[in-house]
DNA sequence: AATGAATGAGACTTCATTCAT
DNA sequence: TATGAATGAAGTCTCATTCAT
């Protein structure tokens, strides 16, 4: 039930009228719940998140909530199956199977660093759910399924590097995937202490390009044969 | 119950301090809070910390944590500051110019790395300061203090190794120093969601082994001359 | 408990209004709110009434009034809104316009006295808004617009007393308004004082007769030609 | 205890340090609480009070109140006695069987209406220990005896000015302080909600002066013979 | 005499959640 | 489906007061 679908349009009920203020739009309502919430949760966390602030944002009644999502928690968690769906959704679309090894690395790094810069509530939400030891997404299906299969795409990549000489051998595919997201992610998420600390603007256009050229050099080093 | 025993009198400064509980101690109490309060907000966030729970946890009376930190966020405040200053004196306390550069980037990562187990907190802190945008740590005179140099030092490490040859030149050290914390933290902090996605347990021996050469391996590879 | 039965089906709008409670009546509920904290803020004051104490005596949930008042000094606001609303709201019905000057000093005065000795609650609203400088009703609308044309009406008497040489000219319509309610006023709302220091009833139906009766005597002369 | 007794100079120790800080005075510690603790009082009635305002503001220890008054209520009354003593010394001294009658009038009213200017504070208590239905001056046995032989001085100047025929017959000497006493203290009490009702402002210094001439004027004019 | 530390009760307010329509 | 009203628990913070030095 709480899954969005967003693409069907149900034909209701002849449209007796044509439904100026879209009341009465289950579908639409818990997507607009669904995005606020996010929103919420991304910006102050589970515990400093507000059930009403969450329905005032999404336009709709607090009740409805529990009406679609039954609790805070379960909110919560659907947000987080939609946000990790959503960016590994995405992933799978860049097809790197057709790419060259090195090219595919490249690919795969600026992806992921774009994807952070667009969706900063993904980083936050990650954190939040780690904070509270997974125990949400442990209990989600369709969380798991989400993965199978994920790291077997950059381990053909690793294979196909090997083969062609690019990379060396030996490297974990898993140890790869960690680093390659990590130096992204901790620069973003970590950026407004580390602007205190540095004293720089780490969201500058330059600051941005060198650091994922920096990023980029670091995995390629890394994967380099010696 | 906060009274040991009411009636008898003490021959004041006789005794040469045998009182297990040290009543009336403001120095240590304040430090029980703060113990206490680096816990619980590491544990639940900024949002999900509990005053009340606090002050359990410290043995103190809920009221004391007004008396002496203001209030919820200045309290975090501190923590946040506290927690930084031992982070930065055990990393001062290294010595690292006294290493071969090579050897001093190792003895760094691994004491990131060792700090990180052992201080888990710190790594929550961290997000969570940065969940709320560092708006603690930029109004702290103290935070800032505490980095000033605190770049250089991987500089000279930086300037000597190109030097001696071990490292290429023209690697910034502010991008190192990011690079450097983010492999290890990335793994930490988000090994609760990576255990559902991987399969594995992160803090099991071998992997916490081999994720820290991984890491040691990877900064390295970055900063050998082509 | 507040539910009535839980499982009956009204046949809606059928029933001519037998329900002993009115459940789920907002505008009862605010009413109930706002008499409760009428007592309390008079009788302790603002900074004595308990948020707690106005819920239980209005027989509802602490959180309603939060839903409807804001806030504490936002339901001191409204219930002073409300008292004044009342006494002008009475004054304006008197139509003293219809007497003779002479006897609608004489109504407006009985009037103002009886109110006081019915609703002595009002006096003590005034003094506590009085206390806190008039913030509470400064920022009131309602409250300036409630005056509005208020002193005009004793302007007319007055003119109209003049004319027909009952009045001497210049008084002041304020000034006689002031003296008018200070009399009655300052008699009953130190009255508890006044006891001890004067040792009688101030209650007691000849004094409060007695004083009555000086008062108007006490206006009438100053207002006679000379 | 509680008692100021503000004259009396105790030779401490044949002053062995000049004492710079005037520490350890009990006397001037009782009357620094005492000032504090009328101005708290005054500013926010007696619920509103607190005591650690009172102290910061008397510049001692909080557990001094405690050592001197016993507690909030206590000294609450003694705020209240050392208020009302104040009032009727300075009346006394007033001499008024000295005066004419009708001059003996205008001086009394006079001074408590620059009574009440002066020291404002004095309504506000008065008002706030009606709030409280006189319960803290009702339990004061040094209350009751200030008010001795008060009301004879009054009556004395009415029975000569009937003497004199400036006065007429009949008029009850309590009465008269009553309204002598309402029509100053309506004013200036009441004053904050006056000046959002009338627009004006009350302490403006011909508004004092309009005031204070309408107020002799309607006393004499109810003592005037007929 | 004076002080700083400590306390427990209770203040205002907010929250997630359920009820009734 | 949707909504507004209502609730009880709990949260942060404040207060008058006492304890120990």
């Amino acid at each position: 039930m709480p899954t969005t679908s967003q693409d069907e349009k149900i034909p209701r009920k002849k449209a007796v009228r044509d439904a100026p203020k879209r009341l009465r739009d289950p579908v639409q309502t818990q997507a607009k719940i669904l995005a606020a919430a996010k929103a919420e949760f991304s910006k102050v966390g589970l515990g400093g998140a507000r059930i009403e602030s969450i329905a005032e944002k999404a336009g709709v009644n607090k009740r409805m909530i529990y009406e679609y999502f039954k609790g805070k928690e379960e909110l919560f968690q659907s947000v987080l199956e939609e946000a990790w769906t959503s960016i590994r959704t995405a992933e799978s679309e860049l097809e790197l199977d057709h790419l060259a090894p090195v090219d595919a690395i490249r690919a795969l790094m600026k992806f992921t660093w774009d994807y952070y810069l667009k969706h900063p509530e993904f980083m936050s939400l990650v954190n939040s759910e780690n904070l509270h030891r997974a125990r949400h997404v442990r209990k989600s299906q369709r969380f798991r399924e989400l993965h199978t299969g994920f790291i077997d795409m950059l381990q053909r990549i690793l294979d196909r590097g090997v083969a062609s000489g690019d990379f060396r051998p030996g490297v974990d595919a898993r140890q790869l995937h960690l680093t390659l997201a990590a130096v992204g992610y901790y620069y973003l998420t970590n950026r407004h202490t580390g602007e205190v600390i540095f004293g720089f603007d780490f969201l500058a256009k330059e600051a941005l390009q060198a650091r994922l050229e920096f990023n980029i050099d670091t995995v390629l080093s890394v994967l380099r044969p010696r």
